[in-house]
DNA sequence: ACAGCATATGTTATAGTATTACAAGAGCGA
DNA sequence: TCGCTCTTGTAATACTATAACATATGCTGT
């Protein structure tokens, strides 16, 4: 699934895209992506939806599950389970890796037989920033 | 949140829904509950989405959010973090608790100064029966 | 009992998210 | 060049969720 940045090599939508999700600093939904990419020629949902898909392949996006939206992964590459935890004041979403965590989880359900092969974990709660004020 | 079962009386609806939910013994979306229920004098999506947030509050169902269905709570009343196994060949789900993951996971991003309220986990994978086919 | 209010429920319309189906173009080997 | 495959474009539509407003229900104090 995920590769090495290096060896990518992203086309002009896929830049574009991951340009407007930097500049966001937030999570996006396909739609107000769309919004903020018809003036780089993204004209129907389809065009972003299957530029996040490519982008995911390559694991630098995220999709927020419980978010119908999408954010930066943080790393270059990695191959854990991110683990989002999002501010329910702010909205700002921060990604952690932990690959402890996702073991400890991926084998939980194994007691029972089940083969885990993927996680999503999102985490609600108050972010530093917001609990200082 | 979560109350004690005993005390609750259910309406009409609610347990009309919750029948719904036990005889498909798999998750279901809105809609899909919707079809199962306008015998049963659902006729709009609100009236589904109303019930299926009552029945939430009292802990009797669960909403899975990267499949944007609901499912029945294993459990008569439970504080814990649910965490769901999905097969992805069946779609069947299991719902496991267990305190020590969820503590865990919580206590992860306070390193970052944020203070978690509410987790989502979801693992899909392959359940013990469709392993051994 | 009844007015007045708060709460719950019904109904319609619409917003927001995602995919299907098919057309059109680009690249490549025979 | 032809035929094939793979990608991209475009339109239509399916699926999910909520807003806005109307109607009904039940409680409180008089």
């Amino acid at each position: 699934m995920a590769q090495n940045k290096a060896q990518i090599t992203l086309t002009e939508k896929q830049s574009q895209l991951l340009a407007a999700l930097r500049e966001a600093n937030q999570p996006l939904g396909a739609y107000a992506l769309l919004d903020r990419l018809r003036e780089h020629g993204f004209s129907a949902p389809l065009q972003v939806y299957r530029t996040l898909d490519q982008l995911a392949e390559h694991g630098l996006v995220h999709r927020l599950e419980s978010l119908n939206a999408w954010t930066l992964c943080c790393a270059d590459h990695h191959q854990d389970t991110p683990i989002f935890a999002i501010c329910n004041q702010c909205g700002t979403v921060a990604e952690h890796l932990d690959e402890g965590v996702a073991q400890t989880i991926a084998a939980l359900p194994l007691k029972n037989g089940f083969v885990p092969n993927h996680s999503i974990i999102e985490i609600y709660g108050q972010c530093q920033d917001c609990s200082a004020k």
